[in-house]
DNA sequence: CATTAGCACTCATCGCTGCCGAGTGCTAAG
DNA sequence: CTTAGCACTCGGCAGCGATGAGTGCTAATG
């Protein structure tokens, strides 16, 4: 569809592009070691690239900046994924194995190793609950009143909630119901537990513990909880930084967007497997059509579980994200797999 | 030191200011209801507050605003903390009550809480570690390899983190640790925790469980962890709403000092108890100079132990909040109390 | 026929100017 | 002591021309 030629200068307009976030002229790319013909070709060539749809003009005498359809094509045929430096990529795992260890906040350290090798602002999807079964349900007293609820999943998370103890109900039937849970519901998935609980389990518990219905109510508003998909975020700042970000406005809807995590929830879950972009109103959340969202999926043992995105402006650097994207995820998987068994 | 009719003037300037965020003229004033006299005067009054400190002029034909010395009579001299209709008084308590019921993330709730009724930005400091002891220790195994650490303060915060498990230690063993660690050291301060364990539990420790060392270790993680005061924030977007955000560069220094929490633990954990203002330079963040801090601390069972601050522009409304945070800062005290005994 | 030099044309940006209006300070009268 | 009147100040804004980067078109060239 594209000559070399064009080819070669729709990539230096848009590699140009993204390191100055001005609009490119015909002379500036002619100057190239690359580039053997003269600005007037180029000219032709742009004006033929632009009524194709793969560069626009900000206005008459300006240069041309790549249009959505423009990145596009660099993303799915300029990009090339081999050329990261191995030396780089090795050192990289290394700070990356090495951060990880040290907490149990596995998602928000991602996120935040992210955000600092690319410079862009990163959001990261926890495991999903559809995978996620039971380990261990934990009940821990705090007063005559009130006690702390935890549940511990085979993905390492850790929710906990603070409830009110029914008045009526003895210490000792307490224990039994959590021995009996523990027993039970062990390795269930968290999304069928309740069904299970009231359905499967509910005759066989009213005989061995009274009061379980008040028990299992504490337990219930746990669950809810851990069904929230968590979100983690890291690097606003680098957002501001972008030079399309001088409006306030436009700074304001994008924390606000951040404020609420639901709709990054369902953009980042609706993602599918591999590297993903999306450039510009590709996605459908209005606070960010202008910027594009490259994302990995990571899996624990052969099971995708979660999602990791890079947000930028449009004039985002493609080519290192997606490389760098391309081997952490593995890496990710492989550390999760490993930890959890 | 101020005849009635220039703190009349003063009050009128700062309440005017509050409002439009624009220097108020004599004009302006002398059309308000309770004022009887004419710019004249009152430009005459304003000259004479400016000579004492209490106002400033951008530039020479416009009108004054307060300086920081204003705000703080304004503050210490006119605001009527008196003043805050009960009835919303109480709807607000309604409110809170039930909001603050919905989850274990009691700053969190409580950090959005303030943020949405105010409208401006609200951070809150979590219970001091100075005062919280040991509830309970859980060992959860996830794997051969892994096991997940949780902590339980008095105070229902839980600690976890997931720990490689030494491979020469039985499962027996760890058991018998867990057990001795919570019979020994159940109610101990986290601050002496550690100290305790190396020295007078040490020894008793090393004749019951062999291999105690690494487990000590294990442990030691979490501790760390939950010694970091969290910080819990809300409302970020409110304060772009102000004019005196509208340069980004502003918004940025802002933004960075949210994502590095130490230097707002350090503001806020410095903090006397009560009602405190700190307005502009006066508290030594560089990055909220030009902004105002009030914080009230709260407490459980008499004990202080946290902090809840709202920052704003230094022409923020002083007298609501303050008045808010007298109210609400006695409730959350209050309700912590009840939950945790 | 593709390429390129030359040239007229467009348009954003910047600094300059003059005008407007809000607000002050001073003076003198009440 | 208060107030009316008036000259003065200064930020903000619209209008203006100069500047320069960049284009599109045409005609010359290999």
């Amino acid at each position: 569809m594209l000559s070399d030629r064009q080819r070669l200068i729709l990539s230096a307009i848009v590699d140009d592009y993204i390191r100055s976030a001005e609009p490119v002229g015909s002379r500036s790319i002619s100057k190239r070691e690359d580039v053997t013909f003269s600005p007037a070709t180029i000219r032709n060539e742009m004006s033929d690239l632009e009524d194709m749809g793969f560069l626009e003009q900000p206005h008459t005498s300006a240069g041309r900046i790549p249009s959505h359809k423009g990145y596009r094509y660099y993303v799915d045929h300029l990009v090339d994924l081999a050329r990261m430096n191995n030396l780089d990529s090795r050192e990289l795992k290394q700070f990356f194995t090495v951060q990880i260890q040290q907490t149990e906040k596995v998602m928000q350290q991602v996120a935040a190793i992210f955000s600092n090798i690319t410079s862009y602002t990163s959001i990261a999807l926890g495991p999903e609950m559809f995978h996620t079964t039971l380990r261990h349900l934990q009940l821990v007293p705090m007063s005559d009143e009130a006690a702390v609820v935890i549940i511990v999943t085979n993905t390492g998370q850790v929710e906990n909630r603070m409830v009110s103890i029914p008045k009526d109900v003895p210490v000792s039937e307490i224990e039994r119901f959590v021995n009996f849970f523990n027993a039970k519901l062990t390795g269930v998935p968290l999304l069928h537990l309740k069904s299970k609980l009231y359905n499967e389990i509910g005759d066989e518990l009213s005989r061995h513990v009274a009061g379980y219905e008040e028990l299992i109510h504490l337990v219930e508003g746990v669950l809810n909880e851990s069904k929230e998909e968590k979100l983690y975020t890291s690097g606003m700042t680098h957002m501001l930084a972008q030079p399309e970000f001088k409006d306030v406005e436009k700074v304001k809807s994008l924390l606000e967007l951040f404020d609420e995590s639901r709709t990054l929830v369902r953009l980042l879950s609706s993602q599918r497997e591999g590297i993903q972009v999306q450039i510009g109103a590709e996605n459908n959340v209005e606070a960010i059509h202008n910027c594009s969202l490259i994302t990995a999926t990571y899996s624990m043992n052969g099971m995708h579980i979660g999602t990791i995105g890079i947000l930028g402006p449009t004039r985002m650097e493609y080519a290192k994200v997606m490389n760098l994207l391309q081997y952490l995820s593995d890496d990710i998987s492989d550390i999760l797999s490993r930890w959890y068994k």
